[in-house]
DNA sequence: TTGTAAGCGTTATCAT
DNA sequence: ATGATAACGCTTACAA
């Protein structure tokens, strides 16, 4: 069972030693071009594959890095994924990826599972504090990466947003509307990201004067129901908000859904804005407006830095900015008598690819 | 640099044989407590990992599968992804998740490279013909199971959904609208899925006794911009459908921008109904109605599958069962003068997992 | 029950 | 330039 030719079979073939087949394979080391051809040719009429498990075991690199992502089935981390394992392609690494499922256990269980397999460095979406393999990993000096998120007391390259901006830009969007009750879907507190767009909307609130009431803050998990359950309890608030902002994609589909079973429409009734742009916001109906950045970049990013820590030179971390991208979703204004500040883009997302 | 404590270091603390530390480590023969337990303090006390690379390389079990679906993006590969890993988590296999992008030489690149790791097994939702790899893996008799599509010519367990039913339950309930005239926005005919569908389609078009008018039937590529371009094909000509049938949720999205783009509104002035549910579907204004099956379930049958045929134990192809979620995006009948004949369920998908 | 040693497929070292 | 041989970290006969 299994391709069993072996680097020996190879060289007895070519007769030549199982040294000068090694070399011939790897291209290391000077070959006579004789055996060259020889080795090449007995390789491939064999169907010689090399063993990467044998050669990382002697050579200490496998070549394999590993990306634990919070939740595949989240477009947001499934568009980081593709870039970042187009970006290790690009170098010949070949990229595990791997789901947390936004679960700290199944977390743990897969960095050890990386720690078994000894790949060359990790990439993560970090859940919650640091666990104990992330410790491990970090002592171990094994090559790290945060990406979207961090944890707080790791010394580790990160990509992540500006999502101190990007909660402004959005929330200076729906001022400029006349909106000044806006209903915040945030993330989980054990989430840099749910943390940091908490507080910057906290913050953003006061800079532009809007109303500050405990009742217009609601939070959720990431995942879709927990967007519904939030969009509920912030539209049964005895002053219910003009306008949504939603701290990932996921919710704010989740939020659609509730507002469209209340009978209300996005976009005329409600105005909504999402953080994370993915494909289908464009194709809605109503468009939806979105504060985002290159899900894609990041990935990118994160693994150009993974790979540096690899070659042992030194990367800096990374904070994209980001952009907001104004659709119809965000089109109804609130009587205040201005005129529209904001020219509305239907459709895609235009420019930025 | 890394982990460097091995079962050398391991034995020597615990004062006994590498063997004993061995056997006891991995739990296989007889072992007296109290080396058992001298073994297990020292490899706690020293955070040893063993090598999974060695482990494998000595005793040809990696415990590691591959899955290699067409694309991570489309939320009904990642609940595939999703199902599948939990399925390995359970029977202790670690999951390499990679992706083909829709595109055979990526998809090449990853079977080679799952074939120099040397897991246990691979899962594929495969693109295309048969690749040389594929071939090779079929030959090396490595453990195989397609998932989702099959390539012809391949003597290996599937799973796989029942796409004639599929469709024939799409259309009966467009026909039973008072639907004649179904555009059909197809997948390439390169996978199997989208032949699959295609033919049903022309067979279940004259069971019902709909409009066969090849105008009626374009081609995309599964991926959302190619819905948009099909449905604006379908729209345009000279007599169009009144309502739409694709064959995967990603075209359907695309379709979904096409028609608001046109002015029109689905589920009022054009019927929709897609391939595939995924969890958004009910959330949309209006939700989709869908012909669906349990993408996790998908996923976890071909694991369930892969692991017998990895332990030598026969294993079955299997085929699921569709099913049709009728949503409000089909709600607009034709007039024929009949009384509605389905019931609208508004909302997320019941009963069904 | 335990220690010793061979061997998994490679690469690296050291002669030649 | 090439051939022998040790070594990577582990499991598993084979003895004891």
């Amino acid at each position: 069972m299994e391709n069993t030719v072996t680097i020996k079979d190879v060289a007895a073939r070519a007769g030549v030693s199982v040294g000068t087949a090694s070399r011939v394979l790897s291209g290391s080391t000077s070959t006579s071009a004789a055996s060259r051809e020889q080795v090449r040719a007995a390789a491939a009429e064999l169907g010689y594959r090399p063993d990467a498990r044998a050669r990382a075991l002697r050579s200490a690199r496998s070549h394999a890095v590993a990306l634990l992502v919070s939740d595949v089935r989240n477009p947001f981390f499934a568009d980081i994924a593709h870039g970042a394992e187009q970006a290790a392609l690009a170098s010949s690494y070949v990229t595990l990826l791997a789901n947390a499922n936004e679960d700290t256990v199944q977390q743990d269980t897969y960095l050890e599972a990386f720690l078994t397999q000894r790949v060359d460095g990790i990439i993560i979406a970090p859940q919650g504090e640091g666990s104990g393999n992330l410790r491990d990993i970090e002592q171990a000096r094994l090559p790290l990466v945060f990406v979207d998120r961090t944890v707080e007391g790791f010394d580790v390259p990160s990509v992540t947003a500006d999502n101190a901006q990007g909660v402004d830009l959005a929330l200076a969007h729906l001022a400029s509307q006349g909106h000044t009750r806006i209903g915040f879907i945030g993330g989980p507190m054990a989430v840099s990201t749910g943390r940091a767009r908490h507080d910057a909307f906290l913050r953003s609130v006061a800079r532009h004067g809007l109303d500050d009431d405990p009742e217009l803050i609601a939070a959720g998990d990431f995942r879709s129901a927990s967007g519904g359950t939030a969009a509920a309890r912030l539209l049964a608030a005895r002053r219910p908000p003009t306008a949504l902002l939603a701290a990932d994609s996921l919710m704010a589909v989740g939020a659609l859904g509730e507002v469209r079973r209340q009978g209300l429409r996005i976009g005329r009734d409600l105005a909504l804005v999402a953080f994370d742009d993915i494909e289908w916001f464009g194709e809605l109906d109503p468009p939806i407006t979105v504060v985002a950045h290159s899900a894609r970049e990041l990935g990118e990013t994160a693994m150009r830095l993974l790979l540096e820590v690899i070659e042992g030179r030194p990367a800096e971390s990374v904070v994209l900015p980001m952009e907001l991208v104004v659709r119809q979703s965000s089109a109804c204004r609130q009587a205040t008598g201005e005129q529209p500040s904001v020219l509305l883009t239907p459709g895609p997302r235009p420019g930025t690819a």
